[in-house]
RNA sequence: GGGCGAUUAACUCAGUGGUAAGAGUGCCAUCUUCACACGGUGGAAGUCACAGGUUCGAAUCCCGUAUCGCCCA
C-alpha cells in the first residue's frame, strides 16, 4: 500500500465533499494487491472463521446480498483488527437448475436443445458460460468492499468439492442413510426433474371442486368423489372410504366403473380419508397423489402413471393421450358433463404446488428417485442446539427450527438434469448390481463385468452446499485449514434458507466432522421495499444495490444495512435513509477537515499518555464518552446487534463530537494559549483516530482514505488495532459537569430563538446558579458558554436579584436571564412558562405519589428510591422558580 | 387448520420490569457565523393497537380481542 509521504496536506487541500467514487477503487485494488484478506494460520493466535453464503454462480448482486455480505465484512474486519486469525471464505454454488436454464435458454436461441448436443456437449457449454459470464456477483460483492480471502474462492462444482459430494454420497449409502426407492415425488413438468418438498411453494389459488359420479358396478346407483384435479381420474385405482362412513357401509357392490376408461375399480375402507370432506368418498390415483400413494401401499392397489415427463398424458390415458393435463382436464370435465356424470362443480380455493425456480405448477408423480434418510441426522442437530453447541441467533428462531427438524421428512436429492454432480451409482448390464462408489468403479465386484452403467441424474445442489463449512477447507482431507478454521465461528444468512441449507449443513457437519459446523448462526430479516412489499423483478420494486452505490457510495450503503439490521424484523429500505447515512458520512469527512486545519505537521497529533486529570472539562468529558462508544460498540458487533452499534457511532460522532466537542474546542485551537491548544489538538487527534478506527468495520473506504490523510506514516488502518476502553477515561463527573454546562448553552440558545434575537447579535446573559460548585464550574468555562451562545457578557451569581423585563429559562435550579431592554413579549413568555408550569407539576405529581407510597419504598431498590427522591428536589426547586417567574412577569 | 412475529411521533424504526418514552427522515422557524447548506441553532409532534390482569412500579410480563405479515400443513 502506499505510504503518505512529504508534508502533510492540510485540511482544506480535502475536497470540500467526499468524494467516493476514486477513493472505494483506489483502496479496494491496494487492499487486493497488499493481500490484506488473506486469512493467518498463527498457532499463537485464535480463530474467526465465516463461510460465505454461496450466492448462485448465476446471479446478481440484489439488496439481500448487500445486507448479508455488509454484515459478514463488518464482524470479519472487526475481528481481524482484534488479531484474530481471520477467515472469510468465499464462492459461489452451481445452481443445478437455475444454470442448466440459463444455458438451455442460450441453445434455444440458436433453435437447438440440450438433447441435440448430448449430455458431454452440454456439460461443456455450462462450464464455457460460467468462465465467460458467470460469478459476476464476485466482482459485485468486492465492489461493496468484502475482504474475502479470494485466493481461497470456490465453486461446488471445483474438484475437490466434487470429491467431498462423492465420498459423502458413498458413507451415507453405506450406512444405509441413502436409498433408492419409488415413491410419489414432485415433479416440474417445465424444468424435467424431481424437486425436493422444500422446492415446492404452495400458493392459495382459486380452483374448482369437481364432484364426479361413479357408477357401482351393478345395481344402479353412484358414488360421488370430489376432485380438484379431474384429469388424474384416468389413473384412479381405487375409491376409498372411511371404514366408519356410514353412507358407504354395508354396500351391496364392492366396485365402481370409472367413467370414461371402461375400467371397474374396488371400493377400499381406510381410517385416513377425510369423512367431512366433499361427499366423504375419495378416489384414488397411486401414480399422481401421495395420500393416494400410502392408500394403496395399504391396500395392494396398483399403480397407473397416465402423465409423461412434460406433464402430457401418456397412452394409459387411453382417448386423451397426447392432451397436455389441462387441456386434458376441460375434456374430461366436457366429457364426464355431457355423459351426465358430473354432479356439480364449485369455485374452491385451494394450495397449489408451484416449482420454486420456474414457478410451474408442479405434479405430483411416482418416480424411482434417491433419497436422505434424515431422521437420525436432525436428531443430532437438534441436541446441538439443545445443549448450545450452535446458538441461533436471534434465539426466537430456535422453535422455528426445532419444529421442522421433529417434523422432517426425507430428503429426495436426486435430479434429473445434466448440470450438477452425477449420482456415483453403477449399474451392473451383466448381473443387476448396484454399484456406489466414491471412485469410478472399472468392474462390477460382484460378478467382473465391466459393463457398467453410471446413474444419470444429478445431486440436489443443496447437497453440495450442505458440505460447504467443511468440503471448502479441504475435507475429506485433514488438512490445516480445518483444525484451524472448523468449526467456523458464525454463519450470517437470511432466515428464509434455514432450512434448505442451515440445517442441512448442521446434520452433514455433524455427522462428517463430529462437530457442529458452526458456533453461532445469525439470521437477519429479508430486505423489503419501502411499502413492506418483498422485492421482486416482477413487481418491478427492486433496488438495484449497485445503482446506490454509484449514487451514495459503498459506504453509505453499508451503513444504512448495519444500521437497519436489528434482530428479528423485516428491513424497508428506502433511498432517503440512504441518503441521511451518505451526509453522515460527509460530516465524518468534514470533521477531519476541520481537525487537519490545526495540525502541526512536524509532531504526531495524537498521543498515548492522556492523564485525564490534568484536562479541561470539555476534555475529560469527551474521553469519558468516547470510552462509552467504544464499549457500544464492541457489545454491539459481538452480540449481533449491529443497529446498536451504528447507532452508538452515529450519535456520538454527530451530537456530541461533532456538535459539542469541536465547537467547545475551537476557542482553544484559535486561541493564543500555546498549552490550551496543544492539549486541544492532541485529545482532539486521539479521539479521532479512535472514532476512524471504530467506523472502520462498517465504513471501510472513507475510513482508509482519512486514515491516510491523518498525520504520521500510516500502514493500512485495516490492520490497526481496535480500540479498547480505557478505564482512567470514565468520569462520570465531567459528563454530568458537562451536561450542566450544555444545559446552560442549550438554555441561552433557546432564549434567542425563542424571542427572535438575530443569531449575529450579542447580548448580556445573567445566570443565578445557587449551587457553589455548579457556579464555578460554570465560570471555569464561561468563554465557551460565551462563544457557544454568542454573549457578549455573562454573570454568574449565587443569589441576586433578578433582571426585570429580561426573558428567562429554567433549568433545574438554575435561572438564565437575558435582558431584553422592555422588549420583552410578557404574553409570549407567560404562555412558555405556563406550559412549563403544567409539564413540572404533572412530573411532580407522579414522583410524590411514588414516594408516598409505602410499597415502593419498601421494594424498590435504594437506588431507585434515591433517584425519585432527587427527582423530587429539582422538580420541586424548578416549579418555584418558574412561579416566581411569572409573578415578577405579571408585575411589569 | 397449526405455529411465529408485528402494532411506539406524520413516516421508518430502536427500546423486554425501574431514574422524566428515544433516533433518523419529514415538518415549522431561523441563520450563507471562519469543517460541513450533504450544514448550524431552536421548536412542534406520542392514550406506546384495544380491553383486562400480575407488580411498589408495565411500552416491556400474563390472558383475551382486533388488524397486518410470514412459515408450515
Amino acid at each position: 500500500m502506499e505510504k503518505k509521504s512529504g508534508p502533510q496536506a492540510p485540511g482544506l487541500e480535502l475536497a470540500k465533499a467526499y468524494e467516493f467514487s476514486s477513493v472505494e477503487k483506489k483502496w479496494y485494488a491496494s487492499w487486493q494487491e497488499e493481500k490484506k484478506f488473506q486469512a493467518t494460520m498463527d498457532g499463537d493466535k485464535s480463530s474467526f472463521s465465516i463461510v460465505i453464503p454461496p450466492p448462485n454462480v448465476t446471479g446478481v448482486l440484489h439488496v439481500g446480498h448487500a445486507l448479508n455480505n455488509t454484515l459478514q465484512d463488518v464482524l470479519v474486519r472487526f475481528k481481524r483488527m482484534q488479531g484474530f486469525n481471520t477467515l472469510w471464505l468465499p464462492g459461489t454454488d452451481h445452481a443445478g437448475i437455475a444454470t442448466q436454464n440459463v444455458v438451455e435458454r442460450q441453445l434455444a436461441a440458436e433453435n437447438i436443445n440440450r438433447h441435440d448436443i448430448g449430455r458431454r456437449k452440454f456439460i461443456e457449454r455450462v462450464w464455457e458460460w460460467k468462465e465467460e459470464s458467470g460469478g459476476q456477483i464476485i466482482n459485485q460483492l468486492k465492489r461493496l468492499g468484502c475482504s474475502c480471502d479470494w485466493d481461497r474462492e470456490r465453486f461446488t462444482m471445483d474438484e475437490g468439492l466434487s470429491r467431498a459430494v462423492r465420498e459423502v454420497f458413498t458413507r451415507l449409502y453405506d450406512e444405509g442413510l441413502i436409498y433408492r426407492g419409488d415413491y410419489i415425488i414432485n415433479w416440474c413438468p417445465r424444468c424435467h426433474t424431481a424437486l425436493a418438498d422444500l422446492e415446492v411453494e404452495h400458493e392459495p389459488t382459486d380452483g374448482k371442486l369437481y364432484h364426479i359420479r361413479y357408477p357401482f358396478t351393478a345395481g344402479g346407483g353412484y358414488m360421488v368423489v370430489a376432485t380438484t384435479r379431474p384429469e388424474t381420474m384416468l389413473g384412479d385405482t381405487a375409491v376409498a372410504a372411511h371404514p366408519s362412513d356410514e353412507r358407504y357401509n354395508g354396500l351391496p357392490e364392492k366396485a365402481v366403473e370409472l367413467p370414461l376408461t371402461g375400467r371397474t375399480i374396488p371400493i377400499v375402507f381406510d381410517a385416513h380419508v377425510d369423512k367431512e370432506f366433499g361427499t366423504g368418498a375419495l378416489k384414488v390415483t397411486p401414480a399422481h397423489d401421495l395420500n393416494d400413494f400410502e392408500i394403496a401401499r395399504r391396500h395392494d392397489l396398483p399403480s397407473l402413471t397416465v402423465m409423461d415427463e412434460s406433464g402430457t398424458m401418456n397412452e394409459a390415458a387411453g382417448a386423451y393421450a397426447g392432451l397436455d393435463r389441462f387441456a386434458c382436464r376441460r375434456q374430461v370435465v366436457e366429457e364426464l358433463d355431457r355423459q351426465g356424470l358430473l354432479e356439480k362443480v364449485e369455485p374452491y380455493q385451494h394450495g397449489v404446488g408451484h416449482c420454486y425456480r420456474c414457478h410451474t405448477v408442479v405434479e405430483p408423480s411416482l418416480s424411482k428417485q434417491w433419497f436422505v434418510s434424515v431422521k437420525p441426522l436432525a436428531e443430532k442437530a437438534i441436541q446441538a442446539v439443545q445443549e448450545g453447541r450452535t446458538r441461533i441467533y436471534p434465539k426466537t428462531w430456535e422453535n422455528t427450527f426445532y419444529d421442522w427438524m421433529y417434523n422432517i421428512r426425507d430428503w429426495c436429492i436426486s435430479r434429473q438434469i445434466w448440470w450438477g454432480h452425477q449420482i456415483p451409482a453403477w449399474t451392473c448390464e451383466t448381473c443387476g448390481e448396484l454399484v456406489v462408489s466414491s471412485t469410478d468403479p472399472d468392474v462390477c465386484p460382484k460378478c467382473g463385468s465391466a459393463d457398467l452403467v453410471q446413474e444419470t441424474d444429478v445431486l440436489d445442489t443443496w447437497f453440495s452446499s450442505a458440505l460447504w463449512p467443511f468440503s471448502t477447507l479441504g475435507w475429506p482431507d485433514d488438512t490445516r485449514e480445518l483444525a484451524f478454521f472448523y468449526p467456523t465461528s458464525v454463519l450470517i444468512t437470511s432466515f428464509d434458507i434455514l432450512f434448505f441449507w442451515v440445517a442441512r449443513m448442521m446434520m452433514m457437519g455433524i455427522h462428517f466432522m463430529g462437530e457442529t459446523p458452526f458456533r453461532d448462526v445469525y439470521l437477519h430479516a429479508l430486505v423489503r421495499d419501502a411499502e413492506g412489499q418483498k422485492m421482486s423483478k416482477s413487481k418491478g420494486n427492486v433496488m438495484d444495490p449497485l445503482l446506490i452505490m454509484d449514487r451514495y457510495g459503498t459506504d453509505a450503503l453499508r451503513f444504512t444495512m448495519t444500521a437497519f439490521a436489528a434482530q428479528g424484523r423485516d428491513i424497508r429500505l428506502s433511498e432517503d435513509r440512504i441518503e441521511g447515512y451518505r451526509h453522515f458520512i460527509n460530516k465524518i469527512w468534514n470533521a477531519v477537515r476541520f481537525a487537519l486545519l490545526h495540525i502541526d505537521a512536524n509532531r504526531p497529533a495524537a498521543v498515548a499518555d492522556i492523564r485525564p486529570e490534568e484536562l479541561g472539562l470539555q476534555h475529560r468529558w469527551i474521553l469519558s464518552r468516547t470510552n462509552r462508544a467504544i464499549g457500544e460498540v464492541y457489545r454491539g458487533f459481538n452480540e449481533y446487534r449491529f443497529n446498536d452499534a451504528a447507532h452508538a457511532l452515529y450519535q456520538f460522532i454527530w451530537h456530541e463530537f461533532c456538535d459539542w466537542y469541536l465547537e467547545w474546542i475551537k476557542g482553544d485551537l484559535y486561541g493564543d494559549d500555546l498549552q490550551e491548544k496543544t492539549t486541544g489538538r492532541e485529545v482532539l487527534f486521539t479521539v479521532l483516530e479512535i472514532i476512524i478506527k471504530l467506523l472502520h468495520p462498517i465504513t471501510p473506504f472513507v475510513t482508509e482514505e482519512i486514515w491516510a490523510a491523518l498525520p504520521g506514516d500510516r500502514e493500512s488502518i485495516m490492520t490497526e488495532s481496535f480500540p479498547q476502553e480505557t478505564p482512567a477515561w470514565d468520569n462520570p463527573e465531567a459528563e454530568t459537569g458537562a451536561a450542566l454546562f450544555m444545559g446552560v448553552v442549550t438554555g441561552l440558545r433557546n432564549i434567542r430563538s425563542e424571542t427572535g434575537i438575530h443569531p449575529s447579535a450579542r447580548v448580556r446573559a445573567t445566570v443565578i446558579c445557587p449551587d457553589a460548585a455548579k457556579g464555578e464550574l460554570l465560570r471555569q468555562n464561561s468563554q465557551a458558554i460565551l462563544a457557544l451562545a454568542r454573549v457578549e457578557y455573562l454573570e454568574i451569581l449565587a443569589e441576586g436579584s433578578r433582571p426585570r423585563g429580561a426573558a428567562s429559562y429554567i433549568f433545574n435550579e438554575i435561572e438564565i436571564f437575558v435582558p431584553l431592554a422592555g422588549l420583552v413579549d410578557v404574553a409570549q413568555e407567560l404562555a412558555k412558562l405556563e406550559k412549563e408550569l403544567d409539564k413540572v407539576s404533572r412530573q411532580l405529581g407522579k414522583v410524590e405519589a411514588k414516594l408516598a407510597n409505602g410499597k415502593f419504598l419498601a421494594n424498590a431498590p435504594t437506588e431507585v428510591v434515591d433517584g425519585e427522591k432527587e427527582k423530587q428536589q429539582t422538580l420541586h426547586a424548578k416549579r418555584a422558580k418558574v412561579m416566581e417567574s411569572m409573578e415578577r412577569l405579571q408585575q411589569l
